[in-house]
DNA sequence: CGAATTTCTTAATCTAGGTTATTTTTTTTA
DNA sequence: TAAAAAAAATAACCTAGATTAAGAAATTCG
């Protein structure tokens, strides 16, 4: 199995350019990893203690509530990272679940190798800064829309933010994503003709 | 008006530490701001240059909807940080409002210094790396209690999360933080006797 | 201090979205 | 390819929290 970096190595350069010894280094701290659909990456109560590169296929993260209801946080389709950052950080154990929606394979980024980077590349350190920032703007963005948007709009939202996935996730995951029941969003959809 | 950077600098260190020309170096890049009760340092959009480090007194970031309603994002008490992240990064013109719930005192870093602040100073840019992850966590974890959680639960949150300004803040601003309206918030309280 | 403004309370009524239950359709897997 | 499992649709009924309205209490500020 060939590893490859095309798309991790693209995603730098968005943020920091990095020569071809550069890149070698931060390529040589991954290991390749094959989830296969329903496979569970990560499980609540774990400690996680790695970030992940999706570079095929679709994963997702998603915490249980006390009633049993999954909420979803994050699709990662190929190209996104994904991780239950709290646990990674803190190393307690964590809260959310992750697990493939397909077939998948993912770069797998250790904590404590993502350290050593931040400290012998510090560009690499700005890649995360930088990407860090973005998420949390994203997030905030969502918690704004989760407040004031009606279960029609926060679909809306979902479909630009995620264009590719409307019609391959089952709705059930859609639905879990925007915050109501697979019933509500079912008939959310049939009025929406 | 003298500066004041206690407060600033221990919080940085508990995350790096700088020797005092780097401590010096670091604060020579701010500039005080006096904010009074009910100004707003930052209106919807205008493009934000800067981010604001709470000295003295209580800030809070809020949006509002279409309808005209206001919601809180983020309280800030001394020593908290607040910004509207997004207009800071994109240079755009941002979404969020600024202003003071009491007479206060920010530290104000212009986004150019931070940038280069993070290439003289690499602790720096480790600094706000790591606050920019917690913030991230903080930011997620709202999100799933957002999702999950009544209204009841979500003040309890608050609560744990403030617990200095139960008492100082007018339910008003408490009520549009859970996200709920002032009236059922009322009612709430009054039934959790 | 006193008038004006803002905040808080209470209560009746309304609604977006949840719950429960049943049937149909699609997907998975043996 | 058939049986089993999962997902989706539909419908009747339910509830947390919103809306509207009006009076009481607290703050603000001239």
């Amino acid at each position: 199995m060939t590893t490859n970096y095309r798309i991790i190595l693209n995603s730098i350069k968005k943020h920091v350019l990095l020569n071809e010894e550069e890149e070698a280094c931060f390529c040589s701290f991954f290991s390749q990893r094959k989830v296969k659909y329903k496979e569970t990456l990560l499980k609540e109560g774990e400690i996680a203690d790695a970030t992940f590169f999706v570079n095929e296929g679709c994963l997702r993260s998603y915490n249980i509530d006390e009633n049993g209801f999954e909420h979803i946080l994050q699709f990662a389709p190929s190209g996104w990272w994904i991780a239950d950052l709290y646990s990674v950080i803190s190393k307690r154990p964590g809260t959310l679940n992750i697990d493939a929606l397909e077939n998948s394979i993912v770069l797998v980024m250790l904590r404590s190798d993502q350290e050593r980077l931040f400290i012998e590349l510090p560009k690499i350190e700005r890649y995360f800064r930088i990407i860090t920032e973005n998420s949390l703007v994203s997030h905030r963005q969502r918690l704004i829309d989760n407040m004031s948007l009606s279960a029609p709009e926060r679909y809306e939202v979902f479909c630009k933010r995620y264009p590719e996935l409307i019609h391959t996730l089952p709705q059930k995951q859609i639905a879990a994503y925007i915050g109501v029941t697979p019933e509500f969003f079912s008939k959310m959809k049939s009025k929406m003709k």
